[in-house]
DNA sequence: CTGTTAGCGCGTTCAC
DNA sequence: GTGAACGCGCTAACAG
């Protein structure tokens, strides 16, 4: 920097002046500057100015899992929208473990990031003391709840899980189950799994929750049906927690011969990228993962200009079912 | 840290140590000096000790995209490993772009990072220049060539898409088609349909490159089925770019009646969890990208012992065939 | 093995 | 609108 200022016959805090404040500085002296720092390449020491400002442009986002279609949506506007106001994104992943969260956690605030966004309400008590106090504002995304630490985007999993549950007891359909996958981890997916047996209970059917320990996948989805089928043999519809089990469903009713959705009727989660072209096609429930994101962004870069902590604030992105073939 | 130096009775400059290389000191001092960092819940900022030493231990990592199953594995291993011996891992995605590329190298550079990781060997001129003259390593992956910046962890997709060619000939199958999206943007999904093309000419057969604009999916699989049927109403056998669109291209068979692998062999790349489960189930070439992680993270570490910069180095990670019903 | 001494490169007062 | 002084919290020699 103080190159930069020697070149431009300027000293070195006009030329950090002219970085954060263009405008404070004349028109003059500051295109001198920025030509110079063009000509000389150079770039700033985020860290040392970071350490001097006490916080840095970096925002850490924690994911339960990177190979999750979901999140990838939402960290990707995220950090489209951020960047174009000159904000980094860190991303790390949590694997679905309180421990892991919490050590990320720390070490974002070893950053004075600017902002910290975690997937969800539930944090191990420690981090929630340190999200606390810690001094930037923290978004819980991918939920949706009335005591956010500060900021939260996302929608109700239980509602979700309710609509599912009204949208096949709407196709006739009684003998009920709800299909998981690791959802002894994915508390998301068990909220959604409560929200439909408790509709399903109302609507006077009969409901099954099953859960397979290992991630969902095609062949999960294959022991599922199997299990799904033992307990009961008269099932007439399914909802799984997520797109992926759903079309593994798909693919084990066509191996099993059960006709789809005449026998069995079947409604995902996510609307990933297939799901509208399966055949049949796969009935879902759409969360707008890009939407979380892009209102995450907006709600953050409001309280950069302001400089504070925001109040609490919930925001609801809700979901929408989407109603195909399969049901 | 005063305030932990103060506490165990000793200087910052031991509690820096100990913090740094804790067999440097002595076994009760550290103790001690645990004990206070424990009681007071103190978190070092890492801003001052990358300022201080120049460097950070943050490892950037750029994937052309977040959406992309295959980076994910290799982002999840990569992370995990080199978390277990405290280095953050930052992770951006370039959308494809060069000049993203760019602008996210110098954003990480001014972290003075402990290394960088890219996707790909093609950058635009002025990134190459930086990473060049970078005093960090350079990992260039999911690609295999000899003359990597510093180090490459990948393989060939020019060997790759020779092999899926190799596959379908072997089958009998000699009117051949590869199916592409996004193809112009991305490179190695276009090399691969170069060696598709280049082993299907060297076998005798006919062979047409297809391309669609937009991103895989199902829907973009239906119409690049349609085009390719247009232009070749003879065809007996397809690679697809990816298993989404080899999926879709799955479902479109179904729809229009095409026998497979009757009237028409598939094979996909990416081996993705759905892939093994569908019916029929889905042949492709399985790229490993969990092992490109691993393979990355211990050449860094190995790195990072020695503190030098590592000579020319290219990993081939390989991939295999998996021979399934489709083709 | 421990403490002392100098910065790392910048932001932030405050004068001018 | 611009510059001087100071310190952010820590690391890296070195001396002890």
């Amino acid at each position: 920097m103080s190159d930069v200022a020697a070149e431009a016959g300027v000293s070195p805090s006009t030329v950090s002046l002219f970085l954060r404040r263009p405008t404070a500085v004349s028109a003059k002296t500051g295109a001198a500057i920025a030509r110079v720092i063009e000509r000389l390449g150079y770039v700033p020491n985020l860290m040392a100015g970071g350490l001097a400002a006490a916080r840095s442009r970096v925002v850490g986002v924690i994911v339960p899992s990177m190979r999750n279609a979901f999140f990838a949506q939402t960290v990707s506007s995220l950090q489209t929208l951020l960047a174009q106001h000159g904000f980094q994104v860190m991303i790390a992943s949590a694997d679905y473990d309180d421990q892991s969260e919490l050590a990320l956690v720390q070490a974002y605030l070893s950053w004075s990031p600017s902002a910290l966004v975690l997937t969800g309400f539930h944090h191990a008590v420690m981090t929630r003391d340190l999200l606390h106090s810690a001094a930037c504002p923290v978004v819980e995304m991918w939920e949706h709840g009335d005591h956010p630490l500060d900021l939260s985007v996302g929608f109700s999993h239980i509602e979700a899980g309710r609509a599912a549950a009204r949208h096949l007891v709407r196709r006739g359909r009684r003998q009920l189950a709800f299909l998981g996958a690791r959802m002894q981890e994915d508390r998301r997916a068990m909220q959604r799994a409560r929200g439909f047996a408790e509709e399903v209970a109302q609507a006077g059917g009969t409901v099954e929750i099953v859960n397979h320990p290992r991630p969902a996948s095609a062949e999960t989805a294959a022991g599922l049906v199997g299990m799904a089928l033992a307990k009961r043999p008269g099932i007439e519809g399914v909802a799984t927690s997520n797109d992926t089990l759903g079309l593994g469903v798909l693919f084990e009713c066509a191996r099993r011969g059960i006709d789809v959705p005449g026998d069995l009727a079947i409604i995902g989660f996510g609307d990933l990228e297939f799901s509208g072209f399966t055949n049949p096609s796969l009935s879902t429930i759409r969360p707008f993962g890009d939407v979380i994101g892009e209102e995450i962004a907006r709600l953050l870069l409001a309280c950069f200009e302001t400089g504070e902590r925001p109040a609490n604030r919930a925001v609801d992105t809700g979901f929408v079912v989407v109603e195909r073939g399969s049901s």
